[in-house]
DNA sequence: TTGTAGGCGTTATCAA
DNA sequence: TTGATAACGCCTACAA
């Protein structure tokens, strides 16, 4: 069954060779009359370029794999979303993985996005060791890491300012006369929950408070850890007045754990939360938050990595580190003496 | 620069020819010690079929095209998630193509999609016509619209119960002697739009309530209509003593303005909204919700274009009507005369 | 400027 | 069962 037409159409119907149709449609000079006659042929058959075909002669398949961890969050889908514009908008496509936070997965989707011959690999890495990265780029395939960083692997990534982030989070509890101030943090081994716990402890240190280890608490970015660390803080003999939950998945369960209990916010317990503004203005009351560039992110992911297809290998290997914003709202309350 | 080993190097290092090793490649029968010799060698050369060249020969990517409205809620990222998934497993990948909500848009990915030569498309589809969707039908790419219907599209379906959906939701408010009940709809000509007030319509009917247009609002499905038209509606004279929001980006907008105003929920006024159950339970009072069931709309929508491309087109075109649930929670009240 | 011809890695046909 | 060989649609020397 035909489904297109091909340049050996155009040939037929302009008289002219495949190889001269070719050369114009990759840019090459022809004579203006034979442009003309290529461009009508074209149009009157609707004819397009089988990616496929040149792609087998070019090595090229104009497709960028782009794996996360989970496609269930808007932080994640927020910036494969933006990644995913610009490469369209570059001709090319992408094809999005996800792998659920299982190290497993990832590993396996890196290998099917290889065997897919994509140009260039985005990701969100979990465990994927450097040694596996920097295979990866030895072949010539361009690799850009978001979020999280990865020790040793030589190539670029795009990552937030997790340390200060979370200093400046902190810091707005601690101005304002908090001195027992809990924190819900990540899996103790990965990168953003290092930073963010690095934040929480330098500006301790900052502004000479005395570190407790029990108000430190260490879930897994899950909905369920943030909801039962809440609770555990919450039954501290001496409970934290104000606490700081470190991503989106474990503020919402955080605030369940909220509700449920009925703790007054911010008069029993202040709380600053993470990443998702619409979440913050329809908890009650508003909810101070930690807001992610996540549009910056997937931009300077994408830009990044359409750079090195275009083999500008310039500031190798690159690492932009965005700022985050932080909102204020009524879920932080002065404590007054 | 080389990639990767071909069918070629296998051929030496087996003393094989071509043919033989693709034929086992491709679940031929070759004798058994020709069979070793060639696991083996494919395993020394960690050869990997070039999917590419492939599909110039087969006239298959292995790709299907998902092309939704928007990247960035729930709904459209859950099933796109679950496509994924089960396409994955069947060897397919996904190219995801975002039109947000823009008919311009949309036209031009699909044609982007159909240029990467997609084996076939699943979409939830804005303004597209039929006469579209049956050309590409027509080219033996079989299509699955979701969540809206197209009329005289010759494809294949996977819509939710949207009439009784909102007719279920309403009545819940009707039985708890609610009279006065405001809707909040989508833009006028969309499917989803027609048959949620459809449900709305029927009930009220069938309830034998009188039907006030001034209840019914139409907006864009987005947050900030979900906003203004929940406003406008306690700015009427006769206010509604309930209100059905039939999307959740109107819920979130709908919500928010409660909150800024103040309005006592359920005391003042009681709502149902639509399709996040995270937010249903953040919200206070916890908030009643349609629940579309986004996971069952992927899965099906996967298995039925997997069920196509394998050539059964048994039940062609085949619509599924998938049901919602209704949770009723504490923003619903009883009114008592 | 144009056309001829070879090749990208695979599959498929048809003899052997 | 195996192996030459001709496609698939495109690109690219190189020759004309």
């Amino acid at each position: 069954m035909k489904i297109g037409s091909t340049i050996k159409d155009i040939a037929k119907q302009t008289g002219l060779s495949i190889a001269t149709i070719s050369k114009h449609i990759n840019g090459g000079n022809v004579l203006d009359e034979n442009r003309i006659l290529i461009e009508r042929a074209i149009k009157e058959l609707d004819y397009k370029v089988n990616e496929i075909a040149r792609g087998l002669k070019t090595n090229k398949t104009m497709t960028i794999g782009v794996l996360i961890s989970n496609l269930e969050n808007i932080f994640s889908t927020s910036i494969v979303s933006n990644v995913e514009n610009i490469l369209l908008k570059n001709g090319y496509s992408t094809i999005i993985c996800n792998y659920n936070e299982d190290a497993l997965l990832e590993k396996e989707k890196i290998g099917f996005l290889l065997n897919k011959m994509v140009d260039g690999l985005i990701m969100l890495p979990l465990e994927c060791s450097s040694g596996q990265i920097n295979k990866i780029t030895r072949d010539n395939i361009p690799v850009v890491l978001i979020d999280r960083h990865i020790k040793g692997a030589e190539c670029d990534s795009v990552l937030v300012d997790n340390l200060n982030a979370s200093y400046n989070a902190v810091e707005q509890l601690i101005i304002r006369g908090h001195k027992r101030i809990g924190i819900i943090c990540g899996p103790k081994d990965i990168y953003t929950t290092r930073e963010r716990l690095k934040g929480y402890i330098r500006v301790c240190e900052d502004y000479a408070m005395e570190f407790d280890q029990s108000l430190v608490k260490f879930g897994d970015y899950q909905l369920q850890s943030g909801y039962d660390l809440l609770c555990e803080l919450l039954e501290l003999d001496d409970k934290p007045t104000a606490v700081f939950v470190t991503n989106y998945e474990m503020t919402l369960g955080s605030i369940i754990a909220i509700n449920e209990r009925n703790i007054d916010i911010p008069g029993e317990l202040s709380i600053i939360g993470f990443d998702n503004l619409q979440m913050a203005k329809i908890v009650k009351p508003p909810l101070s938050l930690v807001v992610q560039p996540m549009k910056a992110i997937g931009e300077t992911a994408a830009k990044l990595i359409l750079r090195r297809l275009k083999g500008d290998m310039g500031n190798f290997p690159e690492i932009y580190r965005l700022k985050t914003e932080i909102q204020i709202k009524e879920s932080v309350k002065k404590i007054v003496l």
